[in-house]
DNA sequence: TTCATATATTCTATTTTTCATATATACGAA
DNA sequence: TTCGTATATATGAAAAATAGAATATATGAA
């Protein structure tokens, strides 16, 4: 009946970002387009569950969308995604990019092997 | 011996807005320079402890400061606050003024009678 | 079908957060 | 000092979030 998307509530979307892993997930996925979960595990170098579970909860927050591939799930900012809730991702990017621990994450994900598509380093 | 100020940690802020009272107080007092406890009582209609408790966290957090004046404390924006932190407040604040329950807050708060300093709306 | 890889989910314990209530403190006036 | 107003803090219970470990599902290849 009622089919339109919900507005995002503020304080859902903070809490969203309320978590290191969920906010090192989304810097990452933020700077790169597109990356799957084993990116995403190689770079934080946590467990696959962990960021499944966080992936979740940002999917469900509608923070992120996912893209299956063969065997590979694709997370990348959701297109719905309101322009002011745009606007603090990028602001949160800009002004924290060159902090630990996202230097270090991009680090390791710029020189994974094995990488899915045409990401590869090397 | 260390008296430079902790810089701002993303998630530590997002964790300050990722609750509603607090961000109910916040885009009030973004949106009016200085606020005092009674008057974001009145404005969100909830109680004092309540209303003191999250403004204590929102200033361990860094995110307001708080003065005194004769029986009243003021909370404002911090001045050392990140500007980045507050792009994603006015980024915020545009985007949800004008949703529940921000508005009746703010009709509240502008309606609110005895108000200190001269600061009352007749 | 079976296997291997990539990702998701369930389970249970632990930690963290939030709340209402009661009490305490700070300040100014009398 | 005592009172009244404004604000802050302490306590204990309830709710929510997070975690690791084990398990389940999905896809494609053999």
């Amino acid at each position: 009946m009622d089919d339109r998307a919900e507005r995002l509530v503020a304080e859902d979307f903070f809490q969203a970002l309320a978590d290191n892993t969920r906010l090192r997930c989304l810097m990452l996925v933020a700077a790169h387009d597109e990356l799957c979960v084993c990116e995403l595990v190689h770079a934080l170098e946590l467990s696959q569950p962990k960021i499944s579970r966080h992936l979740k909860l940002l999917r469900d927050a509608g923070v992120v969308d996912d893209r299956r591939e063969r065997n590979w799930v694709h997370y990348r900012i959701a297109e719905e995604l309101p322009s002011w809730a745009r606007r603090v991702i990028d602001a949160t990017r800009e002004a924290n990019a060159k902090c630990e621990p996202f230097i270090s994450d991009t680090q390791r994900l710029a020189t994974m092997a094995g990488r899915p598509g045409d990401r590869c380093a090397s």
